[in-house]
DNA sequence: TGTTATTATGATATCGTTATCATGTGATAA
DNA sequence: TTATCACATGATAACGATATCATAATAACA
């Protein structure tokens, strides 16, 4: 790989001109640009970065750490993270946690080695000890998709409560009172949310006392606790799921039960499955603006790069989208 | 950030007795090794890996270049290489295509400067050219998914060619007689493959002459295609999609047209949806193993590394599974 | 004409690490 | 006693780029 040297001496200038040449900075003749850039092309040079991300301390790279990029809410996050980067020069690095504290904190020290300019974080626990090493560091950071107790720091997620609110909202409109919430794993902040969400709507109403169970955001817990409520009397006409995971479990327990969605319980869920990927889509759902989400938070870490002095964090709070399906029950004309 | 020079005054020794202390490389006394970890733990020091990759020529950075990581396909692949990579210590870049070879030019680009150690491709278009430049540079690389015409190169992809075979086979073997193949773009390996799987079932069943339709990769284009495919008369019984996407795409034209699958026309594709996330799975289709792909690949490249002379390129064919469903009118027991 | 800007270029030091070589210690062997 | 060896440590240079300072040539001005 030829370096700044070969093409200084090709050209007949000193390595330093090919920098200013190639940055576009100090002084340059026409000339000398012109054999510089000449050289370049025929050596087919590129600036090593590592040496030059030594030097100015920076190796416009971003990173993002989520807990599964297979979970297709993630997925187009990322996509939405890794629009906004390239469109600004950087280069995402990405990492799995599996919701695991371990591999998070490995990753991060990983990440920070790297000396990524720039960390887009879906914290895993509950506590926000990463939050403050990544600070300690120095590296900007902005947390997706969750809050992060006691800590200020730059967040970009969606109106979980709100959304929850919205879905059991719409099943009390419709005459259900026994609702049940298949929430999530504790210790997440969108799960908290989306069961006070839950809890308001109900309290509005003046339902019966509310019914809300935890685990893991799979499917076979969302089959499990989906038997679980269902096995509660008076049983419960209608769920809400916290998770597009969670909401398939439970479709999958009703069908296995001989329920009928809607007409027997109906069924309600959060996040989309990926759009166009389904031929019928039937599960009314409050959709979260993913490619936005991780596309605005980006931008906002990239601004954050360019800013002198640190700044108030912001919280960015995205509206989530209710779409009516079949599944809730809701007559469709 | 703390360097190596901090942690060397506090623990009262020479950098290069902590270089040797935290890569166990060398001779360091128990009391020196002490010391040394006592600083680092105490200012919390990570190395530098730019400054390590500038002077030992390693970045311990993978970069995987595909066409859209929104398609589960892709998706999944990635998590495979994610997994392969970092259980190596290895870090992975990730960026998409979209099929666009000017896109595909800048990331490999930028990736290269990055001194990435290896790379994994999945390539645009039919040239080799970017194979050839990276190879000029020096940089391992391994093709993922497809095949590059006239140059040896590492490859990781699946049987597409008996996946169309198989499939199509099924079809001509439940008596459809007049199929269409919605195949994909020109250019891509993968369509070509199951192009020819598909004309190698009808050569030896001796059906009608093939029609075969081409367009990208997308729903739209499903829809297209499968519409005029199903305009021509004798109207086929059968569509063979070589894409999920084009598959849910003609599912949705034979919908809108008032067809049934699979009473009117039958209907098989490529890949899955993603597991789970489908409540009532219906598509027969031949499903690459996906995250086996990702996962060799990156072993593979990773392999690569530690070799000290380039040895002969290997092309590694995986299998793909047929997946029966009600789709293909097979009666199911 | 001499003074000051402006343009153009290069020498040098530096970013944080590690390879290499040099040096020194104590133990063991001859 | 001296030669040899394993162990231990550090000084120095180098990886490839750029910031900074110095120098030189030309242009602009009084």
């Amino acid at each position: 790989m030829p370096t700044i040297q070969d093409v200084a001496k090709k050209a007949g200038v000193a390595p330093m001109t090919v920098s200013r040449v190639i940055n576009n900075s100090g002084y340059a003749s026409p000339e000398a640009r012109q054999r510089v850039q000449a050289a370049v092309a025929e050596l087919g040079y590129l600036t090593n970065t590592l040496a030059r991300g030594l030097r100015i301390k920076r190796s416009n790279t971003l990173a993002l750490v989520l807990s599964d990029i297979t979970n297709p809410f993630f997925t187009t996050v990322a996509r939405g993270v890794e629009d906004a980067a390239s469109q600004a020069g950087y280069t995402v690095i990405f990492g799995n946690t599996d919701e695991s504290e371990e591999k998070e904190s490995r990753y991060l020290n990983q990440i920070l080695q790297k000396q990524v300019d720039g960390i887009l974080l879906v914290p895993v626990g509950e506590s926000d000890r990463m939050v403050q090493r990544i600070r300690s560091f120095g590296t900007p950071l902005v947390v997706l998709d969750r809050k992060v107790p006691g800590e200020l720091v730059d967040t970009v997620r969606c109106d979980s409560e709100d959304g929850a609110y919205q879905l059991t909202r719409l099943l009390l409109e419709l005459g259900h009172r026994q609702l049940a919430l298949l929430a999530g794993p504790h210790g997440v902040s969108v799960v908290a949310d989306r069961e006070a969400g839950f809890r308001r709507a109900l309290a509005e109403f003046g339902g019966r006392p509310p019914m809300v169970y935890f685990g893991p955001f799979t499917q076979e817990t969302g089959e499990a606790l989906a038997r679980t409520a269902l096995a509660v009397q008076p049983r419960p006409t209608a769920l809400v799921a916290a998770n597009n995971f969670l909401a398939i479990g439970a479709f999958k327990a009703l069908h296995d039960v001989g329920l009928e969605v809607p007409d027997d319980v109906a069924l309600v869920g959060f996040d989309d499955l990926p759009v166009g990927l389904l031929t019928d889509p039937f599960l009314t759902a409050a959709i979260q603006p993913a490619y936005e989400m991780g596309h605005r938070a980006a931008e906002l870490l990239i601004a954050r790069l360019s800013e002198p002095a640190p700044s108030q964090p912001r919280e960015i709070v995205l509206p989530v989208q209710i779409v009516i399906r079949r599944s809730s029950g809701v007559k469709l004309s």
